[in-house]
DNA sequence: ATGTTC
């Protein structure tokens, strides 16, 4: 299955039948769509190293698929399910699919903007990266500094944000920049584990570990001055990223979701043609359970990337007397979740279906119904971080995405090499001092994460982002560059 | 990604 270039920016594997073997017994599947890479040739042939090409051909094989699977331009492999994955099903009868959403369920990003200058901050950018890090809890296992009740942890589920504004974290208007509102209905609460809330209402407020990060930037460069200033981004400005999702909690909740979903498919005599690809059938009511505890979830991640925005403010607050309210969100996101749309099918047809992203950013275009009417002229801002130490880019959704990918894009520079690899080629010490070197100040929980996320184990972001670029799915509109790092 | 092999 070698993907053959169709056009600029687009490999293809056509639809054909695949062998799988399970051990002594073979079965056939037939891949409905054609399973698609957006890529260059830099990329895909990165690409073509590990098995996303084979996993985005077994998603072709999935009930109810629609038009094509995507695998995009930061695509590696994942569970079953290649991260920068895209995949569309029927909502009566496609298959739903928890390793098409992933363990760290609602991961996402958020722009801050400051009405600081680089210049302002420079002289004290140690200070100000080490109140953020004391600010904010970081790290494998870390626990925020709340003490909720289980009734505030089944609102924080059930409502997202909607609780931590009615309980004194940030503010009204930040409902508006934010996918869903930071709110993302038909979440049960009723129905998550107690194991999962036993895991998730400690970590309520914390960053965690692996490429999750709070990131101190500078506007390096202003690609679309229209878009920019609609956004209230300028050259020289400063910003702060925020990327993290939803803790253990969306992880139990994977973990719980995957096993019920395995035992029924068990008893039911349905195979996938990946052990690691388990899915129910849209519709039923072991699908809406799986939905349910997602979108628990996610309202989990959004209020912690909203907590923790509350307490980023906080520490530029202490250092530099910036007022909360003059930083502003541009925007939040998820990369890493299921949305139930309205999509063109090819044929004509129009239909609703369960998108999966999994490592994926949603990027509607300008006119779009869900894009905030403030940026609605401009389409839907899209951010897509590099690894540490490089440039992350600030992107607008453009109309080709509604053809070319169920409205998505990349989510990020996508892993190269995989965590224990880069731990043996680098070294954490090493990595922070070529980080301070270029004057990027750094404060992290362990040296081991700085070397499992060096910028030489991620792809080269700007290639990743050039491609969804010419394609037409994105319009860049800015560049900025780290220039403090938290890490777990 | 994750109390990184309940």
């Amino acid at each position: 299955m070698i993907p053959r270039r169709v056009d600029e920016g687009i490999y293809e594997v056509s639809p054909e039948m695949k062998v799988v073997k399970f051990n002594e017994t073979i079965m056939n599947f037939t891949m409905a769509v054609p399973a698609r890479i957006y890529a260059n040739e830099y990329l895909m042939e990165r690409i073509a190293r590990d098995k996303s090409v084979d996993q985005i051909t077994n998603v072709a094989c999935l009930p109810g698929i629609r038009k094509q699977v995507i695998a995009m331009s930061d695509a590696h492999q994942g569970y079953g399910f290649c991260i920068g994955g895209v995949a569309a099903t029927d909502v009566e009868g496609g298959a739903i699919s928890p390793g098409g959403v992933g363990y760290d369920i609602n991961c996402g990003v958020r722009l801050l903007r400051t009405p600081l200058k680089y210049a302002e901050v420079a002289p004290v950018l140690p200070e100000l990266t080490e109140a953020l890090f004391q600010a904010i809890p970081s790290g494998l296992g870390s626990r925020g500094k709340l003490k909720i009740t289980n009734t505030d942890l089944d609102r924080v589920l059930d409502e997202g944000i909607n609780w931590a504004i009615d309980n004194g974290y940030g503010f009204e208007k930040d409902r508006v920049n934010c996918e869903d509102n930071g709110f993302t209905q038909g979440a049960d609460s009723s129905i998550v584990s107690a194991k999962a809330k036993a895991r998730g209402i400690r970590q309520l407020g914390s960053l965690g570990s692996g490429n999750h990060f709070i990131e101190i930037q500078k506007v390096a460069e202003i690609l679309d001055p229209v878009a920019a200033k609609i956004m209230g981004i300028e050259k020289d400005q400063v910003t702060v990223m925020i990327h993290t999702g939803s803790r253990a909690m969306g992880h139990q909740i994977c973990t719980d979701s995957l096993q019920e979903i395995d035992h029924l498919m068990h008893r039911e005599g349905i195979i996938a043609p990946d052990r690691e690809l388990g899915y129910v059938i849209s519709g039923t009511k072991e699908a809406d359970r799986y939905l349910a505890q997602m979108r628990a979830a996610a309202n989990f991640a959004w209020t912690n990337r909203h907590i923790i925005m509350h307490w980023a403010r906080g520490a530029f607050n202490n250092v530099l007397n910036v007022k909360p309210e003059d930083m502003e969100l541009v925007y939040g996101l998820a990369h890493n979740i299921l949305k139930q749309e309205e999509h063109d099918l090819g044929d004509g047809k129009r239909g609703m279906v369960n998108v999966h992203r999994k490592g994926a950013t949603r990027a509607f275009p300008p006119g779009h119904k869900d894009v905030p009417l403030n940026y609605r002229e401009i389409g839907q801002p899209v951010l897509i971080p590099g690894s540490m130490g490089t440039s992350s880019y600030l992107c607008v959704g453009q109309q080709k995405a509604m053809d070319l990918s169920f409205a998505s894009t990349a989510h990020g520079g996508g892993r190269e090499m995989s965590r224990s690899k880069a731990k043996r080629k680098f070294f954490g010490k090493n990595i922070k001092q070529e980080l301070n070197d270029r004057g990027i100040s750094v404060r992290a929980a362990s040296l081991k994460v700085l070397a499992e996320e060096a910028p030489l184990a991620y792809k080269n972001i700007d290639e990743v982002v050039g491609v969804s670029h010419n394609l037409g799915i994105v319009k860049k509109v800015a560049r900025l560059v780290p220039i403090g790092v938290t890490k777990g």
